[in-house]
DNA sequence: CGGCATCCTTTTTGATACTG
DNA sequence: CAGTATCAAAAAGGATGCCG
């Protein structure tokens, strides 16, 4: 379990899983629904979180360049525990 | 979800919470089962769980000084987010 | 026994500016 | 668009020693 946190959680790592489970998402895009957060902490958390086999980072050779991510196969597998984790947040909020 | 992640995210915090699971603990118990884990560490992380309302510290005035750690009713009701936690880590452990 | 105080090192994060 | 570079700051963690 220890390990199952160090995955998802760091700061962003789990609204992002949640975000990409709604669908293949741009930087652009994660930037603007993670408000607050800055290119530099986005682009940290992505690459460990590809580095773990979570998500995949597909690149087009385009100008101008746009890169997409989304869940592999093995982010999927997170989405019971994602869904753990809401349920408990939406019930005890503050 | 990050509201969740940040109650359960500390370092220790989800073993501790697992392991209150299973029953009340005094602080060396937990120290000993949290291999590595120093006393100030230990002592930030469960003041943190207390102040979240997820577990419940009963100091006896006794000597030698005797404190006991158990889950709160809300600190219960994590059971399940747990328990997802600790099944994806076995099933996908490295 | 169950801490707290102090000091120090490591890790993480943010702000800002710049580039292929 | 999708980052990287650099600097500065904050937060976390460990080591050690002392106390009621």
């Amino acid at each position: 379990m220890e390990a199952t946190l160090d995955l998802i959680g760091g700061q962003w790592k789990g609204v992002i899983l949640f975000r990409l489970g709604e669908g293949t998402k741009r930087f652009n895009e994660l930037q603007k629904l993670l408000k607050r957060v800055t290119p530099r902490s986005l682009t940290r958390q992505l690459r460990e979180l590809e580095n773990d086999g979570l998500i995949v980072r597909k690149v087009y050779a385009e100008v101008p360049p746009k890169v997409e991510y989304s869940l592999s196969d093995k982010g999927r597998t997170l989405g019971p525990v994602i869904g753990a984790l809401i349920d408990w947040g939406n019930t005890h909020a503050l």
